[in-house]
RNA sequence: GCAGUUGUAGCUCAGUUGGUUAGAGCGCCUGUCUGUGGAACAGGAGGUCGGUGGUUCGAGCCCACCCAACUGUACCA
């Protein structure tokens, strides 16, 4: 290749630029996005303390097998989770949520706590699994768990606690609803129509999936998976299958049955064995101990819920909800979001669940040999920062940015940023225009991109104003809204003699601050 | 993972039956503008046409494979 800079259009390749992108499933925060999840997770914070949790933090890595099930094979070491192995050979794993370093903490931990042990805390998790609308593999969560005690209560609380955070946050009563079950009531259900035993435990699995399927699909769909199988392109043979649980038409009716009740109210406090729809065909089904268990265990959480004043409003037994698959072990809780809108192209959207949680009796002792109940809730704090934004209870308005102050003669640098000084002397966010200060408007065009409420001009007309030293402040926003305006014409000439004006510089604090008055800026 | 759809400028998209040097709008940069952003006018930068290989005298267009995105589905502690 001959000298480049002789022909540059045709001298063929060009040095080959590394491609600015970032890994799928992930995102960049703007400033507003950050101010919005600061103000969310302040005010749940502020819930969570009011019920007397603490703060704890437990780092993002932890040991694979103090994370769970996922012990890395060599073929797919990061098969959900995100793995490596450390310098010693031992795998570690980014956290999949928070629940699972709680326990290994409370566990290694375990002499020094307070028991039962109330803690919070919020954090990045991270997922290997493929993104979508709402789904990224990196999110917030935010979680907050009762250690060391067994008692219905603390389950109840959960789930006040749950209702108290979603209207502390704007969503008004009867936009959203706390979802209670138990799982002993589905496992009592299986064991009764003959799924007991480790031998069936991959179908009970099945019928796990399909129930909680139900807010994807009508219920015919969920029979089939309950059944032999469905095919999701609509009819046999087209798509993907997915295998059902094998089950006859007697057991997946006794399921349906029990399961459609579930968008029904239920009357807290009231729940009782027949409050649970299980048909005629299935009369040794009251007798399942386990069963029975659970059943027990919602009339003892719906009754303190009910004492404390939560109805069936804010909280409601739904035995349709399965939540995880893995730990859970008894009472388990939903946060729905019952609100509708539309996405951009006018089709509804359901944000369905943004929090969840439940009692995990197994987890801490698994690190000790002996018994730990926990329970523990966790708010999808991304999620519900979309939903929260989509229906407006966001701002969604950029941070207002600095006053700026514009650069008029190049020699006078000093006098400028002096002004800066004096302006971030009261606490007003300031900024002296650090770009090429050839001409006023790229200042102007400059301050109007950061969102500056106003900016500070001062030629050498204002300097050697015969009334002493003068300063323009122009106001950015009423500007803004002035090139908008119809022409009406007195108001016009008001709003403008507003945007611009000249004050005498010993005044420029006051006018600014005037400006801010008029915006309502605080920059909090 | 499986299935379908789609890949042309920073963004939204044109691009004829395969035919010279691939276009528009918006955005961006510069100038008109050594005293004023959101306006106007003029100019400019920016493209391996997702990638590789093939068919052809000739491919943005046809074929094969690969990659990515989107949608559905599966998994989801």
């Amino acid at each position: 290749m001959r000298d480049q800079t002789q022909n540059p259009k045709n001298s063929g390749k060009k040095p080959t630029k590394l491609r600015a992108r970032l890994p799928r499933g992930l995102a960049d925060r703007g400033p507003a996005e950050i101010a919005a999840t600061r103000a969310m997770v302040e005010t749940i914070r502020e819930v969570y303390e009011r019920y007397g949790f603490e703060p704890v933090e437990t780092p993002a890595f932890e040991y694979t097998d103090a994370l769970g099930k996922f012990l890395p094979d060599q073929d797919r070491p990061n098969e959900g989770v995100f793995s490596l192995q450390d310098d010693d050979e031992q795998w570690i794993s980014l956290r999949y949520d928070l629940t699972a370093p709680l326990a290994r903490y409370v566990a290694e931990n375990f002499d020094a706590l307070p028991k039962p042990y109330r803690s919070y805390r919020f954090g990045w998790v991270f997922r290997n699994e493929k993104p979508g609308p709402g789904r990224f593999r990196q999110f917030m969560q935010f979680d907050a768990d009762t250690v060391g005690s067994g008692s219905p209560a603390a389950d109840a609380e959960m789930c006040m606690m749950a209702a108290d955070t979603m209207e502390a946050l704007g969503i008004p009563r009867g936009s959203y609803v706390v979802k209670v079950n138990n799982r002993k009531v589905l496992d009592g259900v299986m064991e009764a129509i003959g799924l007991g035993g480790d031998e069936n435990a991959g179908r009970r699995l099945t019928v796990l999936r399909a129930i909680d399927k139900l807010d994807k699909f009508p219920p015919e769909e969920i029979r089939k998976l309950l059944g032999t199988g469905r095919w999701d392109g609509g009819e046999e043979g087209k798509g993907d299958f997915t295998k059902g649980a094998g089950l006859g038409k007697a057991e997946i009716d006794l399921l349906m049955n029990l399961v459609a009740i579930g968008p029904v109210t239920v009357m807290m406090g009231g729940a009782s064995v027949d409050t649970f729809n299980l048909g005629t065909e299935n009369a040794a089904l009251p007798d399942n101990a386990t069963f029975l268990a659970g059943v027990s265990e919602l009339r003892a959480i719906g009754e303190l819920v009910k004492a404390s004043g939560y109805d069936e409003d804010r909280i409601r037994i739904d035995p349709s909800v399965v939540r995880g698959l893995e730990y859970y072990t008894g009472p388990v809780y939903e946060v729905e979001l019952l609100l509708e809108t539309k996405d951009e192209k006018g089709r509804p959207v359901r944000f369905g669940s943004v929090g969840g949680g439940g009692r995990y009796d197994g987890l801490v002792s698994r690190f000790r040999g002996e018994p730990v109940p926990a329970t523990g809730f966790s708010i999808g704090v991304s999620r519900l920062q979309a939903a929260l934004t989509l229906i407006g209870k966001l701002g969604t308005r950029p941070a207002t940015g600095p006053v700026v102050v514009t650069v008029f003669d190049r020699d006078r640098l000093a006098d400028y940023q002096k002004m800066v000084s004096q302006l971030r002397a009261e606490d007003i966010r300031a900024e002296l225009y650090l770009g090429n200060p050839k001409n006023m408007g790229n200042q102007l065009k400059y301050a109007d991109k950061r969102n500056s409420p106003c900016v500070i001009i001062q030629g050498s007309d204002e300097k050697n104003d015969p009334d002493g030293p003068q300063v323009i402040v122009k106001d950015l926003i009423l500007g803004a809204e002035l090139a908008a305006l119809d022409k009406d014409r007195d108001d016009y000439l008001q709003r403008q003699a507003d945007a611009q004006r000249k004050v005498p510089q010993l005044g420029m604090i006051d006018e600014v601050r005037r400006i801010l008055a008029r915006h309502d800026v605080t920059w909090r």
